[in-house]
DNA sequence: AATAAAGAGTTATAATATAACATAAATTAA
DNA sequence: TTAATTTATGTTATATTATAACTCTTTATT
């Protein structure tokens, strides 16, 4: 059953296995770190481990308060740095939207997420969009506009909230 | 030639007339409120009208010393106040990525505006970007989640900007 | 070991946005 | 036409998000 669903709609479905998803999140990331001989610091592990506490988006403000209990220097300029890094390195997404960041759940291809959100129980999932990123570069190809960057966010409802069981 | 081109080519090209874009928007915008048995005070009218002295997106603080000069309160509560109604109306659009305002070209249908963005001169344009929604739409569906709300914003260069000639 | 580079600590502040309450203007009801 | 109500604006304060600039420490390189 859970073999044949993609691992995005994990985010939709209260009952998977969430600690999964963690252990995979950082086992990932040390990997890749490790390939490209970047630094897998104490605090980046923290941030990305606190970040895949849940399909939530978190504010960088949000991630302080784990940088302090784990007795690191929780001023702002220590959690947006290692935001920056997992960022570059394509571990989290930042959702403009909500000025929020939100781990990345196949950070090994080079991509830009698109991501449905639900405005309910705030949990998002980052999306496939080979479709809508065609789409946007037909477009673009039209005003003679070269893409460099692009940020696709859909607000709406997930399944979980449609049937009245907010996640 | 420029009735075969879409205006929303106008913003990647300097030469337009653009004095043509903003007396079309604020007419637009008078009839528009006038239909709906709205408002058009004159804070409103100024911060539409300074959004489009340029198809650049300009922030909120941006639009402040306008309101100053013209003799109104120039604090932030009163430009995000108009912000509000226009974008209710659909008379602008806020880009997420930019935390900017830009001016919808065609607000008389409701829609969520579809943006490429320039990184060198910071002119936007607004797409028609159909085949995008249907996209997302798909994707959404296939996961049963129900969109309610699309941001779609592409950073890239503009032809003019290709050419090297920065508009 | 000496040097350089990268990461983290620290203080201060910039940039964006909203809360809350007071006043004024416009619309509606009496 | 006033009185009541709603809508818009004025005003002060503050919340939220993000970065600048400088110091110190740790890690990597020579």
């Amino acid at each position: 059953m859970v073999t044949l669903m993609s691992e995005y709609q994990l985010a939709f479905r209260p009952e998977h296995d969430h600690s999964g998803c963690i252990e995979h999140a950082l086992a990932d990331a040390k990997n890749l770190c490790s390939a490209r001989n970047l630094r897998f610091t104490p605090i980046r592990e923290l941030v990305l481990k606190t970040i895949w506490q849940s399909h939530k988006p978190l504010g960088a403000y949000e991630l302080l308060p784990a940088l302090a209990e784990a007795g690191f220097n929780s001023a702002p300029p220590t959690v947006y740095r290692a935001l920056d890094f997992l960022q570059e390195q394509g571990l989290v997404h930042r959702i403009a939207l909500l000025n929020a960041f939100i781990g990345c759940p196949h950070p090994n291809d080079t991509h830009e997420g698109s991501f449905l959100i639900c405005k309910q129980c705030n949990n998002a999932v980052e999306i496939e969009a080979v479709g809508v990123s065609r789409e946007v570069n037909k477009q673009a190809k039209l005003l003679g506009f070269i893409p460099e960057q692009q940020s696709i966010e859909v607000l709406g409802i997930c399944p979980e909230c449609q049937r009245g069981i907010p996640a």
